[in-house]
DNA sequence: TCGATCTTGTGATAATGTAACAGAGGGCGG
DNA sequence: CCGCCCTCTGTTACATTATCACAAGATCGA
């Protein structure tokens, strides 16, 4: 279970950790990481937080790396499709992923009050749920699983 | 559980069913079950399908019942604010709910091949989920959780 | 009946997401 | 080196999904 993203971290290196994580992997499959794809894998890695497209093209407007909306798009499916970002569906938003290059279903913690999203393992293939889809003869393939709440610091803080 | 809607079963009275425990629910609450709620809660029990609110919009506007998008949305939010029918984020579309009025939290499982939907329930404040995200110090108030895959008709005619 | 409140009608617009096609650039066989 | 293919990018236009704001109608209790 990956839930850091609420606890103190060393954000500088979790940045830096991810981009090269993710360099690495196009290196080894023959993918191409372009300046505009690493420059969204960067801007989603900033806060551990969702943005949504158009915050995207606003940051890249601004850099000059692009100014269309397809700009955007295509980067977050070069990133979403390879595993390096998430769909949050709920908020029509972006994450950077918790272990990129991992094939996993992943699930997520979203705080209502800081926004913050927290990357958990959650395949359900197994559990109640999975169990019961099973005696329904439906099968599983994928699973979008999205919890809201309050992250420890807020819940602190605030009701 | 509450998978039907893959199994065979008596249609008419499931929507008939579903509206008159509406029905109920408004009249116990003091909520107005008005001509445009009640229709849009029929075509979302029509078919045990998600409905986009512009084919819902389509058909009220071919039977005269409103023909701009805050209709639809209205008679939705309605619908959803008060449990008796779900938004599936996945499809930025609507069902209507199997158990109107309990509160729960639902999860959903979606035949990517003729997009039926079948309801079951999955709290996700017990299992393994929630156990990390309580070891985080996560508190879990709602959760989105929608299964992708093939239903039982589907998964026996073709692969 | 009056007013408070909820509901509906409507026009306008915002937010999110795609299609389609032209051009830039790089690898690679000729 | 040239031309071809392929991927990525730039751009116009458009499609889909959702909300705002305001006026008018319906309902209900005091």
């Amino acid at each position: 279970m990956e839930t850091t993203g609420f606890a103190r971290h060393d954000h500088g290196a979790c940045i830096r950790d991810g981009v090269t994580a993710v360099a690495e992997h196009c290196r080894a499959e023959g993918l191409q990481f372009t300046p505009v794809r690493r420059r969204v894998l960067e801007l989603l890695l900033e806060g551990h937080r969702a943005l949504g497209a158009y915050d995207i093209l606003d940051r890249l407007r601004e850099e000059g790396l692009g100014s269309q909306p397809p700009v955007a798009y295509r980067a977050l499916d070069f990133l979403v499709k390879n595993g390096f970002a998430h769909k949050i569906e709920r908020l029509n938003a972006f994450v950077a992923c918790a272990c990129p290059g991992e094939s996993h279903m992943p699930a997520f913690l979203i705080c209502r009050k800081c926004d913050k999203v927290a990357e958990a393992e959650a395949d359900m293939r197994e559990g109640k749920l999975a169990q019961s889809a099973a005696e329904a003869g439906f099968h599983i393939e994928r699973a979008v699983v999205e919890a809201e709440g309050l992250c420890p610091n807020c819940s602190g803080a605030a009701a």
